[in-house]
DNA sequence: TTGCAAACTAAGAAAACCTTAGTATACCTT
DNA sequence: AAGGTATACTAAGGTTTTCTTAGTTTGCAA
């Protein structure tokens, strides 16, 4: 991981949302809680990352899409995090919209 | 990576749109000839993962955002790929246009 | 200052990926 | 049909990474 990857940020991001500390959320996440911290805190900082199970996870109990953790725009980040909100038929209203604003000057 | 990561699926889906073989791919990333071949595969088969500067260097040569890779349901990915060649300021108006949608029945 | 909670880290054990050396499959061409 | 070639794919061991252990450091409140 020398290139930083958005990971990181966004997992920080995502857990303060929620009021929780790296610890608490490594628990509920089912790790051993005698390493919760540690492992919560190499994500972190970018010291390790997990694999796309734990990612997974982590996604499902902070309320965001897994494609939000690798979002490197905040912009695009926010647009992630909102469209995963909506239902599919509000997706494909999205969408049209986004060919109708590709066609303007 | 035990739950499906939808990596593999994506990874297939642009580098086929772009008409490359598994190899073509990886000796363009600067992947040693001799196992281009096999790690791509390896990849797309799900059966390794990338480290993030792979991953990165992946997504810019298919011209998808790295999130695109983990988009889990064809209408987010189209939405994440269409919104990433959208300019800053059309990237807001199309969180505006979210907004709305969602306070509509 | 002391006590505690939260964040953070080094280093070895364990697990994952990368390289090697192929085999399998599909599709032409003769 | 057989042979050749391009592409896809795989097992297994060496290498590199992550995960676990056992702490230290930091920040804040009493």
């Amino acid at each position: 991981m020398s290139l930083t990857s958005p990971f990181p940020l966004r997992l920080k991001q995502a857990r303060t949302r929620k009021g929780l500390t790296q610890q608490q959320l490594g628990v509920l996440l089912g790790l051993d809680p005698n390493n919760a911290s540690a492992r919560m805190n190499q994500y972190e900082r970018g010291k390790h990352a997990p694999d796309f199970t734990t990612l997974k996870r982590i996604a499902e109990l902070l309320n965001v899409p897994v494609a939000w953790f690798y979002c490197e725009d905040d912009l695009e980040a926010s647009i992630v995090d909102a469209a995963h909100q909506l239902t599919a038929e509000q997706k494909k209203a999205l969408l049209a919209f986004i060919e109708k604003l590709k066609n303007q000057p």
